[in-house]
DNA sequence: GACTTTTAAATGTCAGACAAATAAAAATTC
DNA sequence: GAATTTTTATTTGTCTGACATTTAAAAGTC
């Protein structure tokens, strides 16, 4: 793990940059614990702070979890799915909040990808997963429910879809999908019409994974996300003349 | 943006939760101007290396860029695609390498998410990405290639693939599952007959796009993941008993 | 008016210090 | 001798103050 001198700005990435390489490279693995802030000083030839620095980069990513007291120190961290899921939503999320992603690019890449999802759900899917679904069916038809709390409810109903494949890789890179998509969700102030007709929808994606039906399954999603895009037509068009 | 001031422990963690949820929330915009270190280590009442651990959290996750000079300060950044993919290949890296996920798991994703693509992908690729696709089968083919190559070229084809959906989203979500593959795939040493038949499936994929045929390409994928799972057994079975 | 110099503001880095947590080692007690 | 308590050393977390470097605006000069 070399850095380059020269350069005297950036020390902190360019260290960051070395130790990351390190894992990824496998020259560190799980686990295994980094020299003390003041070997790494020592050793880059810079100053505490700027180790710590680099170091809090890394925990950023979680790529190093830190520990306090006389056996502490930086550990390289298993990076768990959890951990992913969470980045990948942030990282999805603010992708699409900042680089005015069209809802429509949006809503097929998210259909996309869920449709992939469907003939291994229709085959795998846990009764516990059906019961998920079709609890958040029921709460989505309770009057009264906000829209962020319908929105919420649907993230939670798509997710038991995808998580129904029972595979965790595919699942995280679903993650990303689906919660990026609830704040454009939100955008489209659902009636209490258009509410009903993503419910029957939805009922309709839980009555064909009960009966493991792939087609069905995958039949559902295709009309649920032509509904979704017509109705984000319509809002686009009532708000071009709101009179 | 408040923080617990109880807890004297993370305070740097915290510091860079306050800001991220406010740079997510919408409460600062692309390319705002945070207020300076020294401010804001008067906001927060603490130290300037304390704030400054904080932004260099957010600066690893580029959701801030930091400019010197009279002008200069912290920017709320405008977090590109081509950030976001090398976030997300990374992350997914270390995912599968870390948590001794099957091949079998990996692959499958992988290639389901894959399978997403190929209507569209048949539907609007460039002939731009089937030239790009067509030369690396041809650089697949060249004798002495190392196995990092063929696979580095594997990669590229594939992404010619995604990329011919013509939905950057959807590019973005599979370029993890795509390039975090090839580790795995690198163990897998490819015999010359093992490469001939993948670049035989190469090419009836970049045939059937050529003839904008989505069902082709889609058979043609499965086949692509049905060998490469059967490679990979073939490969474990070997190892097992090596004599 | 165009060019050069100065200045001020901001980040980047450094050095040294103390606080707090933590586990191992040492001392004490029974 | 064993169990408990105390001490000690190590390491991260934080603070203070300082200087270097970069950069653009302001001031000065021709």
């Amino acid at each position: 793990m070399k850095i380059d001198p020269k350069n005297p700005a950036d020390l902190s990435a360019q260290i960051a940059q070395a130790i990351r390489d390190a894992i990824v490279s496998g020259a560190l693995i799980v686990d295994e614990r980094l020299p003390s802030e003041a070997e790494l000083a020592d050793q880059f030839q810079v100053s505490r702070p700027t180790v710590r620095e680099a170091l809090k980069r890394l925990a950023a990513q979680a790529l190093i979890r830190t520990q306090r007291g006389a056996t502490g120190g930086a550990f390289v961290n298993r990076l768990s799915f959890e951990d992913a899921y969470s980045q990948q939503i942030t990282t999805s999320t603010l992708l699409l909040s900042m680089n005015a992603v069209s809802f429509d690019t949006a809503c097929e890449a998210r259909y996309a990808l869920e449709r992939a999802c469907a003939p291994m759900s229709a085959e795998r899917r846990s009764p516990d997963q059906l019961a998920t679904m079709r609890a958040e069916i029921f709460r989505q038809a309770q009057p009264g429910l906000t829209d962020e709390a319908f929105c919420a409810s649907d993230v939670a109903f798509h997710r038991a879809l995808v998580d129904g494949a029972g595979n965790p890789v595919l699942s995280y890179q679903l993650a990303g999908a689906v919660e990026a998509m609830q704040p454009l969700m939100n955008m489209i102030t659902f009636t209490a019409r258009s509410r009903e007709a993503i419910i029957e929808l939805h009922g309709n994606i839980a009555d064909a994974l009960d009966a493991r039906d792939a087609d069905g399954v995958e039949a559902a999603l295709i009309e649920l996300e032509a509904y979704t895009r017509q109705l984000a037509r319509d809002v686009a068009e009532q708000r071009r003349k709101p009179a």
